[in-house]
RNA sequence: GUCCCGGUAGCUCAGCAGGAUAGAGCAUCGGAUUCCUAAUCCGAAGGUCGUGGGUUCAAAUCCCGCCCGGGACACCA
């Protein structure tokens, strides 16, 4: 829709142009403030050439009122172009909003470590790539979700340790644990199950913890897939950081090449601070051993060989130090930093009933994903995440998504859908019918909700190119109030515009699915 | 100390590539149901946009200083 008005626009104007939404309905559907960019340029004043402005669109099918006010140019689409739109929707429903972007793009989220349950953080995160991925790929880009695993290094060991010292204790042995070791339960019930799995002579001897690591990593990582799997999020590909290592050889020979790395102190650093980073950063140790990092470099070396036109990593606000130094990283290993993007995800803090939510007994210190999606439902968890920008920090109250009223957005949005399919339902008129029937004579109300029904395809465009999808979520409310009040004012069935206000539903019925099976929630025919 | 994020209505947050009278939801108060789902709607009330400067026709929005809150500053991942 805004995509042929700023082609008329151009046409008839000869410029580009700006639509804004005004901010009061009076003033039309759009509005742009050109005329003040070109007073300066033509040294008039805006209100002059606004009117002109305004006369060259006389004619124009598209609008039914051009109207100058102080500078402004007021745009009031008109019926039959609104009408056409509509149509254009309902007769092809799964094309709507959909694009041409065209870009090749990796997204990397979650990327959890393999030694827990997945916590609250990290919902937040793997909703939103999620979403970002759905909507991404319905404007034309192919896209591939990727989950990282952190399967080496320390962690790894600490988890095999850890399962092996709970796995002592169930015995009945005398264990001393060390200050640093995975103390939730979660780790009792691995080594349970552990001590069913391997023979109880192999934990007499500590050769059994890398068995126990590689074992309880797997069980770990079964456990996560699958809680994302509840929320409906499934990855096209894992990469193990144990794997990479191999290609470590070869990256470290590109980073000798290019003047990237020294040795200081029996260490290798990698130059990150001639890239912005605070400082230089060791990448393997005086033992030999690389650090996080250096998989990271491989990881991030053999992605842009993968040649995306884009990789977006979200990340936990926690890691933000750490972007400077994956980037000169990248920019060491010839590849252009800037094509990486990092959405950050700020941390969660849950209430219940206004006090902090009760920790999980079973999790030790944290929330667990797990817990929450029993408590809420996958689609609510889903919800609440994508309603908050990103980089905002987020506290809220489970008590109100329990609630099935108008303080719980998604039954909201919901409800909406299902009143609307109830009343098609009752009538008498196929889809078909529906849809072809012609809007015309419509009242202010019906004309507006329909235009807003319209502007789901701007709104995913905006959301997902500026990675902020609490803009789908703010509109699907805003759409659904504005239904909801339509509803309640304008009696349907029987009424002599029956036909026209059923199509008008059904248009904003299909944003509503639209727009909810983006955030990746099947909207509701009935409740 | 350095870096990142935030500070807008009682609460949770939009708005911020400058633009028309600062918005929504919740909570509060008052109303609406012989009628397609009241899981809804209508109305009221509620604001020094953290603070002090600057930029200009125009600043919640851009720049600088300061204050407050959260987070990060590993050879851990």
């Amino acid at each position: 829709m805004k995509e042929a008005i700023t082609s008329e626009l151009k046409q008839r104007w000869g410029y580009e142009v700006v639509l804004e939404k005004p901010k009061d309905k009076k003033f039309g559907h759009y509005a742009t403030p050109i005329a003040f960019t070109l007073a300066k340029e033509k040294r008039k004043a805006p209100h002059l050439i606004a009117q002109e402005l305004a006369q060259l669109l006389d004619n124009s099918p598209l609008f039914e009122k051009v109207e100058p006010i102080k500078g402004y140019v007021n745009l009031k689409l008109s019926e039959t172009f609104l009408d056409q739109l509509a149509t254009q929707a309902l007769k092809k429903p799964q094309e709507f909003g959909k694009a041409n972007l065209n870009q090749n793009l990796l997204i990397e989220f979650v990327s959890a470590n393999p030694t827990g349950p997945l916590h609250i953080g990290h919902a937040r995160g793997a909703v939103i790539g999620d979403a970002l991925s759905r909507i991404g790929k319905h404007l034309g880009n192919k896209i591939t979700k990727e989950y990282y695993i952190n399967d080496a290094g320390r962690q790894i060991e600490l988890l095999g340790l850890s399962i092996f010292l709970f796995a002592r204790e169930i015995l009945g042995k005398e264990v001393t644990f060390p200050e640093e070791y995975y103390r939730g339960e979660y780790v009792r019930e691995l080594a349970k199950e552990a001590l069913e799995v391997f023979p109880k002579e192999e934990f007499e001897k500590e050769e059994i913890i890398p068995k126990l690591s590689e074992w309880g990593k797997e069980k770990m990582m079964e456990r996560i897939v699958s809680t994302l799997k509840e929320v409906g999020i499934e990855f096209d590909s894992f990469v193990s950081e144990k794997e990479l290592y191999r290609y470590w050889d070869e990256v470290f020979e590109l980073l000798k090449a290019n003047g990237a790395v020294y040795e200081k102190d029996g260490k290798i650093w990698l130059k990150s601070s001639e890239y912005g980073d605070e400082k230089d950063r060791v990448v393997v140790r005086e033992d030999k051993r690389p650090t996080y990092l250096a998989g990271d470099i491989i990881y991030h070396y053999l992605k842009f060989k993968r040649g995306y036109d884009r990789y977006i990593n979200i990340w936990g606000a926690d890691h933000h130090g750490y972007i400077a130094r994956v980037k000169a990283a990248i920019k060491f290993l010839g590849f252009d930093p800037d094509k990486l993007e990092i959405v950050l995800a700020q941390m969660v803090s849950l209430l219940k009933g206004g006090e902090p939510y009760k920790m999980s007994k079973r999790a030790g210190n944290f929330i667990l994903m797990e817990d929450v999606i029993k408590e809420i439902g996958a689609d609510a968890l889903r919800f609440m995440f994508l309603t908050k920008k990103s980089d905002t920090h987020l506290e809220f109250d489970i008590e109100m998504l329990k609630k099935e009223d108008s303080s719980n957005p998604i039954y909201y949005i919901n409800y909406a859908h299902a009143r609307i399919n109830s009343v098609v339902e009752k009538s008498n008129f196929s889809y078909d019918e529906i849809v072809e029937v012609e809007l015309k004579g419509l009242n202010e109300e019906a004309k507006s909700l329909l235009f807003n029904a319209l502007t789901l395809p701007e709104v995913l465009q905006e959301a997902f190119i500026k990675r902020e999808i609490q803009k789908v979520t703010d509109y699907l409310k805003a759409l659904s109030a504005q239904f909801h009040s339509f509803y309640n004012q304008h009696k349907v069935l029987g009424s002599e515009f029956e036909k026209q206000y059923l199509k008008l539903f059904l248009t904003v019925a299909l944003a509503i699915r639209v727009g909810l099976a983006l955030l990746g929630i099947e909207a509701k025919k009935r409740m």
